[in-house]
DNA sequence: GTCTATAATTCGATAGAC
DNA sequence: GTCTATCGAATTATAGAC
């Protein structure tokens, strides 16, 4: 054996996963300048040097905290969009916008503690002051990326520029919706979903 | 005489009106917690005492800012609402929309130089984190329920829930592309507007 | 009203023992 | 890996002279 297991019990987080814990939260609700990592090691329940030892520095945990949130999210959009595009027709704009909003609720459904977290952050990392934005915008762009491609297909009489504009007010929408989304009963997550894709759509299309 | 008049240049501001503006700047780009007051009174080449002095504290101070924000917009768009009540028809979604959103861009027109500013302040201010976006949401609640009112009458068969959530969704178009505005040549802002109001009345009619 | 000086606290980050 | 202790700088706010 040349490397070691942990002997504990599973429900036990180890302290690096406490400090992403305490500090996603504390991020989402305070911002990034609002957030001391004092204030993150104190609701972690961890020592101060710890944060150093394990990440470096307070913006190399936002970093961490962006890319353990967004990872499973961006996975099962462009998941979704890979489905689309293997389809023998065009896909409508209600099917692309939903793949790239869904995703963001289903954590909701799928670990319902701490959901409301990873919503709340994901709609405030996405509106930060620079340059945390910046760093957020680039875990989500392939997104982005992959939405304007098969919109491009599917609305060619659009221009480019014009399917940008118009899928940034989509963002826009869906960062609003997260970032004011309070507790929320699993069943009525399809509910916001459908509203927030039918609202677009339209837009979308006009 | 009871009241002494400063015997000054019309250039030259006061103490009060220099933080004022550098303030308004720095909260727009850094936000509020990322922004200190000696970051302020550098800009706007003061005195440190002078912030305490004339506003108070520091939250003080951001209240004076949205307020100097918001009370011409405000005005405006209350105006706009009043001119559609007094129509001898019911208005129509894209007016009330655009009654709601041209203003805070006519700023830009108005005085180019600090136009950019208060659109970005604008955008900023109401996605900050708890306390600060509750302080200025409440400096433009009143845009908020005029736009409610005239929509209950041009869409009396949509509840009053979802013409909230529609509006709210709105607000997130509206505020978003404030955030994200740069320089923008005069003659573009209509065009801005335009794409604005088209994308949000479709999705609010759907 | 404006200034200097500073109180009182908090910040991010690190050194070094264990 | 985790801890104590602390550095050096920055923070909000105020006291008091002018």
């Amino acid at each position: 054996m040349t490397k070691q297991k942990r002997v504990e019990p599973l429900s036990t987080l180890t302290t690096k996963e406490q400090i992403l814990n305490a500090a996603e939260e504390l991020f989402a609700v305070q911002g990034y300048s609002g957030t001391s990592i004092r204030a993150v090691i104190r609701k972690a329940g961890v020592n101060l040097a710890a944060i150093n030892y394990h990440f470096g520095s307070k913006e190399e945990l936002y970093v961490a905290v962006i890319r353990q949130v967004a990872g499973p999210v961006v996975n099962e959009s462009l998941q979704r969009f890979k489905a689309l595009e293997d389809l023998d027709r065009a896909p409508t704009v209600e099917e692309i916008l939903e793949a790239a909003i869904a995703p963001s609720f289903r954590v909701i459904q799928k670990q319902n503690d701490r959901g409301l977290i990873h919503t709340r952050f994901m709609g405030r990392c996405r509106i930060e002051p620079f340059p945390v934005q910046q760093l957020a915008d680039q875990e989500f762009s392939r997104i982005t990326q992959s939405a304007l491609e098969l919109l491009q297909k599917t609305l060619p009489e659009q221009s480019f520029e014009e399917l940008e504009w118009k899928f940034d007010l989509v963002i826009a929408a869906l960062l609003r919706t997260l970032d004011q989304t309070e507790q929320t009963p699993p069943e009525e997550v399809d509910l916001i979903i459908q509203r927030l894709v039918r609202f677009t759509t339209h837009g979308f299309s006009a």
